[in-house]
DNA sequence: TGTTAGCACTCGACCTGAAAGAGTGCTAAC
DNA sequence: GTTAGCACTCTTTCAGGTCGAGTGCTAACA
């Protein structure tokens, strides 16, 4: 059977018009709200028709029609318009981005505060982890005796902190010079990427510091073998979840919620092949049983053409898939250009 | 109507007994689970006579009763016994914050969490803000020409970072003056105490970096004038309030945690005028109508014995009063003995 | 050959009434 | 002062019935 551009219609017309109401979609409906000039008995056989290509679905006999997995697949793929809000949005948002000088992660976790509010859906912001950045700046700070401050920099502008117990008789000139040996050994180094030997070299170097080096260099060590530590995770928006009729279910939405509280579960919806561009996986298509009413859309995030994160939507498979992508579009590019600005 | 020791037991019983089901709870309920050696027609007698009090209420005539706020704040005030599952908790929670070494306000979400788990309610951690602390340390950091970093470490060991755009020319050892100058001058002054005198004096030794320290000041300033972002707030196991029947209904819970998220609220919700101890708030003594159905108990955290915010704990006014109050207990006084024993 | 009107049919949503069950308050007896 | 007994109230549950939305099919029409 194939695909006339009157099928294509209607199914859009279902698509849309659950989206909207979500409720199922009636012949009748559609031949009155979307004037496609034919009566609804034609729609009926031509949904009968969309039914049997596995496009639409009916929940019951007589019950209207709602959009199958497949069937928001092929709207994604073919109908969808890409919505032009795209360019007062990106505007919107930048603005509010430069409006406060802020703590670094603060100008993310807002960012995806504000998706989330506008598309009224969940949202992920997920930082891969340090081994694949390289160190841009190491440095210890004497904050008392005995008690110094590791601040840890690496390629993306991520910072970690750490408080470090020290000799008590180590002086702020120690630490400088452990601090300039570190960097001069470590710099532009991928932290997966530290050879023995270039340790060895400054332990050699560093004798009479070679506690503190110990120290730190454990802590480093420390901070890389903490694998559920590795990614920072921002999560937002879990509660839009709850304006959604087709979680009017408390069991159904605290399932979901407590999966998406699990790194796991995060890690495989946001997988996405598509490396530059935004991925969209619907209801089934996520691989994971949890979230099988929901749609995932996953962009990846750039800092100076590296992707150094994801950042995702999450809503219902009755989602609106055409603002959602506009607007994931637009906040990553907008963050993107910020922090290129920022150079 | 005086309060003699029966009526106390059977008070303690419709509490209990409601606390564990979350159903009314009936006359004959009582006397057959707890052995109060009188008949259900007795109990209800008195039963009656603690409806009249206000410590109990009928959700509707053929029904059981449920305790009243009035109710629960006997119960809290002079029935309930302090659980003594401090102890193991004690350590459970020491251990857990001693294995791994973290970022410092990693610790207190993780401890919030932990602490959000064993008690399946929701847990706010609220830090106030840094007008009340001294500044420890200030260290600008040269990452690339034209970029600084800023490190803040106040009292009680909050750490800021803030990126700075300074003049290509600046050098590392320019940056090292003004940390030097700014320290010498601001140390150990609360953060709201700086005087105008002493930026003068800062300003008229550093004339040539007057541009750095400008901005450094400035941001300093545009931190403390962020009121919304001066207190740090730390919110967990919110989804927990979805596994309570009294939340069954998914527009209570929206609107409910809705409100947690608003900071005006918490601040409300965390009011304690006890300074030492703990505070317990029960349905409307919360003043809120948000929360009117849930309870709150309060703690102040401290560090070094002196009060650096408050801990909280949020559940149904049905919740488990004792081991909520051990719990928070055991909490705080550990995270306490730990800051101490890292000094 | 494609489109449309008409009609019987299906099935969930909603209402109603009856029955069951839980728990009470009251009274009278102990 | 305590208890057994009983009538009463109110919620919960379930079966039966009606209503309406929407369908699929058929026959007529262009």
């Amino acid at each position: 059977m194939e695909m006339d551009s009157r099928k294509q219609k209607i199914l859009e017309a279902v698509v849309l018009d659950y989206i909207e109401t979500a409720e199922p979609v009636g012949s009748r409906t559609i031949s009155k709200k979307y004037n496609l000039g034919v009566s609804s008995a034609t729609i009926r056989n031509e949904m009968a028709d969309l039914e049997e290509m596995g496009l639409i679905e009916q929940p019951h006999t007589s019950a209207g029609r709602i959009p199958s997995d497949a069937g928001y697949r092929y709207y994604v793929d073919y109908l969808m318009a890409q919505s032009d809000i795209q360019e007062e949005a990106k505007q919107l948002i930048s603005k509010a981005i430069h409006e406060k000088q802020q703590q670094v992660g603060d100008v993310l976790r807002d960012s995806m505060k504000m998706l989330a509010d506008i598309t009224n859906c969940t949202t992920v912001m997920m930082l891969d982890n340090n081994k694949s950045s390289a160190l841009q700046l190491l440095q210890l700070l004497l904050v008392e005796p005995g008690k110094a401050l590791m601040v840890i920099i690496t390629d993306g502008d991520k910072i970690e902190n750490r408080f470090l117990e020290i000799p008590k008789t180590m002086t702020k000139e120690d630490l400088e010079l452990v601090s300039m040996m570190m960097n001069q050994n470590l710099r532009g180094l991928k932290v997966g990427d530290w050879q023995h030997n270039i340790l060895e070299n400054i332990f050699q170097n560093l004798t009479r510091q070679r506690q503190v080096v110990d120290c730190a260099l454990e802590m480093l060590s420390s901070i890389l073998n903490l694998e559920g530590r590795d990614k920072k995770i921002y999560l937002d928006g879990g509660l839009n979840m709850l304006s959604q009729p087709e979680f009017k279910d408390v069991n159904k939405v605290k399932n979901l919620l407590q999966s998406l509280e699990q790194q796991e579960v995060l890690t495989q919806l946001m997988e996405a092949d598509n490396e530059s561009g935004i991925t969209v996986k619907i209801g089934a298509e996520t691989g994971l049983d949890e979230v099988k009413d929901c749609s995932v859309i996953v962009a990846n995030y750039k800092v100076n053409g590296e992707t150094v994160g994801k950042v995702g939507l999450i809503g219902p498979t009755r989602m609106d898939y055409a603002t959602a992508v506009s607007m994931l579009n637009a906040m990553t590019q907008t963050l993107e250009e910020a922090y290129k600005e920022e150079k």
